[in-house]
RNA sequence: GGAGAGGUGGCCGAGUGGUCUAAGGCGACCGCUUGCUAAGCGGUUAUACGGGUAAUACCGUAUCGUGGGUUCAAAUCCCACCCUCUCCGCCA
């Protein structure tokens, strides 16, 4: 959703805004417009005027004639122009501010309800009591939270031994997966400008849920989503060349602002986290057809560390601000016995391609392409779903096959 | 952090105050031609906003790294900043 689209689609964007839970005040964006293209219009007249005066003067300078009166004339023509500009300025920046609180479209398919669109594999029966993973982790010193509390606070961990690398498994494993499937994998920054932040519509949404550096105007990432909008900013992309997938593992982080209370045990919620993204620029007429591919191959890696999960496509309220449609991956973790959302695949569509300026030219003319991101995986939750379901009568973790190749050959971690 | 060089259309590259309405070239597209060679000729070649139209056409304004300033008039002059490259310093 846009400006133009709210000009053109009143009731529309009324209802969308509806149906989000969004308050944005459409009355006053559409008055300022108004304003707006009033001011627009006498600036560019006043101003047409001005240049014909000054291309006289030219003439006349050139022919040594006197052109005081002309001077003059323009002179005032000037002081009028600059008079529009500064009030159209404050009208503009008004109107901007607003519309930049505008989210995005909904898709058709978006109603006001969830709905569990996929259910795979069973809940694990123990024959023993369960333990949750921050009980678990500490039991086998693959997890210590005490020692992550002394070096940084709350809501962080520290990984050892056999449960560091087990994380490093999991990403390389991802990786491959995604490689497998088509993606360049990319390394960005963590560190992201206020651009580059608000072309992929974190900001100004999430600004109190990130963390901003003290001496430099940059914040670190809550997702590798931020870098991966803006990989083609400012560029105009053939139709030829899509679409573009790609991947990226990044650390991300979150200051959990709002958050206090909840889930405050274990690795469920912490505030610096792995997560390998995936990433597609497509053509708008496939964009649909890539959300669900994307979909599959996020679903595909839970099944293949054999973790019962559950997809949900998420209700328009629920849904982040960029996107027209998510699907959220919850996997069951058996200890604590929770639901964990592991994966986010949305369809932003042309939301971050016009806030970053990436074009698409096609035959027919230019205009946006589409971007898809979705998480495959994140780590702590799918970490903690696969600890808790394979833990063992003897204490011992027992190591998908899928995992093994990355782990050394490792069956077992205790 | 210091010194120097640079930033112009899809790309290369000219342009130091007034037909810049941005030369020229490359590439791309369209058309023509094809008894001379993987050739030639002609044309088109951005985006945004506003006006205009049934829709085109068309008209206006802005955009030469970004933001200010000087001027009737700025790619061009002044100030600040950003980015890239080279060298130095510091450093994993």
């Amino acid at each position: 959703m846009n400006l133009k689209f709210v000009r053109d689609n009143p009731d529309e964007a009324r209802r969308v805004l509806e149906l989000r839970r969004c308050k944005v005040d459409l009355d006053r964006i559409l008055a300022l417009d108004d304003e707006r293209r009033a001011l627009v219009k006498e600036r560019d007249e006043r101003r047409h005027e001005q240049k014909e005066l000054s291309l006289k003067v030219s003439v006349a300078k050139r022919a040594g004639e006197q052109c005081d009166e002309l001077v003059t004339k323009a002179r005032e023509l000037s002081d009028k122009v600059k008079e529009l500009e500064t009030r159209l300025a404050a009208v503009e920046a008004e109107q901007e501010a607003l519309a930049r609180m505008l989210p995005n479209t909904v898709h058709p398919s978006v109603t006001a309800e969830e709905e569990v669109v996929a259910e795979h594999g069973q809940k694990p029966e123990f024959g023993f009591k369960p333990l949750a993973h921050w009980d678990l982790g500490e039991a086998l010193d693959i997890l210590d939270f005490k020692t992550s509390a002394a070096l940084a606070g709350s809501r962080f961990v520290v990984f050892k031994g056999a449960g560091a690398a087990l994380q490093r498994a999991l990403i390389a494993f991802f990786l491959d997966r995604a490689r497998r499937n088509g993606y360049t994998e990319v390394g960005v920054p963590v560190l992201a400008n206020p651009e580059c932040l608000e072309g992929a519509g974190q900001l100004p949404h999430m600004e109190g849920e990130m963390y901003a550096l003290r001496d430099d105007p940059l914040c670190l990432i809550p997702t590798s989503e931020t870098m991966l909008a803006n990989l083609h900013r400012k560029q105009s992309l053939d139709e030829s060349e899509l679409p573009k997938k790609y991947v990226a593992y990044t650390l991300c982080f979150r200051r959990e602002a709002g958050s206090y209370g909840k889930d405050v045990r274990g690795m469920v919620r912490i505030h610096q986290f792995d997560k390998v993204e995936l990433f597609r620029y497509t053509r708008p007429e496939d964009s649909y057809a890539a959300l669900e591919e994307m979909r599959a191959e996020a679903e595909a890696l839970v099944r293949e560390l054999g973790i019962p999960y559950r997809t949900k496509r998420l209700a328009a309220w629920d849904i982040a601000y960029q996107s027209a449609k998510t699907y959220d991956i919850e996997a069951w973790a058996g200890g604590a016995g929770q639901w964990l959302e592991i994966s986010s695949i949305s369809n932003c569509e042309d939301y971050q391609m016009r806030r970053t300026a990436t074009r698409l030219r096609t035959a027919s003319g230019t205009g946006y392409p589409h971007a898809l991101n979705g998480s495959a995986l994140a780590l702590p939750r799918t970490y903690v779903a696969l600890i808790e379901n394979n833990q063992q009568q003897d204490g011992t973790i027992l190591v998908p096959e899928a995992l093994r190749p990355y782990l050394g050959g490792l069956e077992r971690i205790g």
